[in-house]
DNA sequence: ACCTGAACACCGTTCAAGT
DNA sequence: ACCTGAACACCGTTCAAGT
């Protein structure tokens, strides 16, 4: 026994856990500048690493991009289950929407990436992002049951719905300038019941 | 004067006919089968041409991808026109719209120039697209007089929302199973009026 | 262990050379 | 006029060679 488990592996060298954390800052802000098919060598060549590098720590592009959203999910998750200890059912519904919504426009591109975790189980993000639709989920059944939104929506509806909006904002400008008008739409719409007949 | 106004460039070769047709034959198929990302050199093959006809024709794979739309674009105004001489104002909106969703899952990926022409007024497809929007608004209008959608949304709200919900249902099969769903929730909430307060 | 950068097989686009 | 395919400057990804 030398104190070390043998079967957990090594802390990581220091230069490699610099190298990776360069990687993850410039790579979140070449996206925001250029959108998810930003060039990984432009990446690299910013952060001052070797192609090879990127690879050892990111071994494909989307690896890299789903480290990136990563952080947002487990963010809006925690967002969601504070909002549910603070705030009145439709009131938190909104705001945690909102938060999603203002967001997703520093991704650009990445709503495609986003979409993909839900059908993929072998995504590491496929947890995670589960995870955020699920107290997203949990906020609007507390709306629902307070009579805010018609009982036959549930959290993938939403999901959907919301990414949709928050996809279509980004595309042009003269749609981005609606984009609060467009949600309004959506949320009122669900707010009346289902129609009969 | 020889019969041939020299103002007007003569007729195109037969080749090039023959080519230019081919090769949006393909195009359309190799869209339809891999999205708007498709290889060009890939269609390019397929249509027997060399690189350099390809890019004769169109001059940049955004020309091409607008050529595909432009019928689209077109097909759907003409549809849209026969529906507002033949049918009841909230059932023929509904039926336009549902064929301008089903439409759009045959040209995976191209939702992005799609709404990239709304604002790029150089696009080719400017016109063509805003003809296509103008003749939907006509649609909307007459289904709002009816009292069927609220009046608060406009010919290009309506377009974003639905080419908003067409986006998401092709991105996962989960989402593509609730199409009908997302887009009944969102029509619906549009046929309530505006809430006051 | 980890890093580097050249190498590979692609891509979109251009262009000299053919008919 | 129109077509061809090699050439160019990229790209994502891999891998032998270094420390």
């Amino acid at each position: 026994m030398t104190g070390t488990d043998p079967v957990r592996p090594r802390a990581p060298r220091a230069d490699a856990l610099r190298n990776r954390a360069r990687i993850l800052e410039v790579a979140r802000a070449v996206v925001e500048e250029q959108g998810a098919q930003a060039s990984l060598r432009d990446i690299a060549r910013r952060a001052e690493v070797g192609m090879g590098t990127l690879y050892r720590h990111f071994a494909t592009r989307e690896e890299l991009l789903e480290a990136l959203l990563r952080r947002r999910f487990d963010h809006l998750a925690g967002h969601a289950a504070a909002l549910e200890a603070d705030r009145p059912p439709a009131e938190a519904l909104a705001e945690w929407l909102r938060a999603f919504t203002s967001g997703t426009a520093a991704y650009r591109g990445l709503a495609t990436s986003m979409m993909a975790t839900i059908d993929d189980e072998s995504s590491p993000l496929h947890a995670s992002c589960g995870a955020m639709r699920a107290a997203g989920a949990r906020l609007l059944r507390r709306a629902q049951d307070a009579g805010a939104v018609r009982p036959d929506v549930d959290g993938l509806d939403l999901f959907a719905l919301v990414g949709a909006v928050s996809w279509i904002a980004d595309q042009t400008p003269t749609i981005a300038a609606r984009r609060d008008h467009l949600f309004a739409l959506i949320m009122d719409g669900l707010a009346h019941p289902a129609p009969t007949g």
